[in-house]
DNA sequence: ATGAATGCAAAGGTTTTGCACCCCC
DNA sequence: GGGGGTGCAAAACCTTTGCATTCAT
């Protein structure tokens, strides 16, 4: 947690105050299990845990090969089962489900919106909350004629130049 | 051009006045390729003309598919080599080139920037372009101490709820 | 003629599926 | 005990690569 930022940038007002507790998304997924007739079954805790722990999007190659390195024994099968039934239950969330094709995940806590930079200079994703921006997204979209369900916003940008420039 | 809008949405304020002609995409990759000692074929040719075409970000396998459909001829190897020179020569960008994996593609002409909508209820992808919105978010991107080179930012929305609210 | 570009087929990866066995309820 | 879950291996896909041939210059 105290962990350095990438970047040597400052941190940017404690993204995320409000991060559900492990025991919240553990009941969640219990409830939706049971509610579907599902079971509740050690892999698939496993699994979600490290799915779940993902502090931004994440493609399922990487949780594959996450899972794989802590819990050998569970196969990759399993892993693609059990990211299906966590966006079913509504704990993670699809992004880009581009005509059949391309798949990235994201943890879907009820925790507060961010969006991503991502710096060009030192490869690293910044998260970061800005309500102006948010409220200037939901006039726009007021204007053309939408309701904004959720939205995603990714930044390339550069920190480099601005600290020789400084 | 005079097609319909889907979500029976107004049009809004004519999206791209400057998309750039079909020459000017030609002539900048022609010399792309004579500055890189690269050949002018047909393929290639054509293979840009899909690809310049779309209107929105796209990936390589819906290219793949519509490439053959329209030339049977050509192969998909050569799809994905000539996807990777338009790259180079920057008529198309790579997004999200996350960990070796998934890769989306857009053309990047010299036109004016604009954000997507996606509607979830009709299922179409509409283009904007808000000023009060990149102000926003370059605001935002000051304050964090960074320059944004560029973005994507892909709101997912609907509408029919407000035509029965209205 | 020369070397870049292509098509084809094989190789390398990733994701899905079928099936026998296991284990939660 | 019954039916959902899992692991394994095969299948199905997607992307890259090697090589002989074609083609632009």
């Amino acid at each position: 947690m105290a962990k350095l930022l990438p970047c040597g940038r400052k941190r940017p007002s404690e993204a995320h105050p409000s991060r559900r507790t492990e025991e919240t998304w553990i009941s969640r997924l219990n409830d939706f299990l049971k509610k579907n007739g599902l079971r509740s079954t050690r892999p698939r805790e496993q699994i979600a845990r490290i799915a779940l722990s993902k502090k931004s999007h994440f493609e399922i190659q990487s949780l594959v090969k996450e899972v794989h390195l802590k819990h050998p024994e569970i196969s990759p099968a399993t892993v693609y089962r059990s990211v299906a039934t966590l966006c079913e239950a509504g704990l993670l969330t699809e992004t880009l489900q581009s005509n059949g094709g391309v798949a990235l995940y994201e943890a879907s806590l009820d925790e507060e919106h961010h969006d991503h930079v991502v710096c060009l200079d030192c490869n690293e994703i910044i998260e970061f909350h800005d309500s102006g921006l948010e409220k200037a997204q939901n006039r726009a979209m007021e204007t053309l004629g939408f309701a904004p369900i959720r939205h995603r916003h990714i930044i390339y940008a550069q920190c480099e130049k601005l600290k020789k420039q400084s």
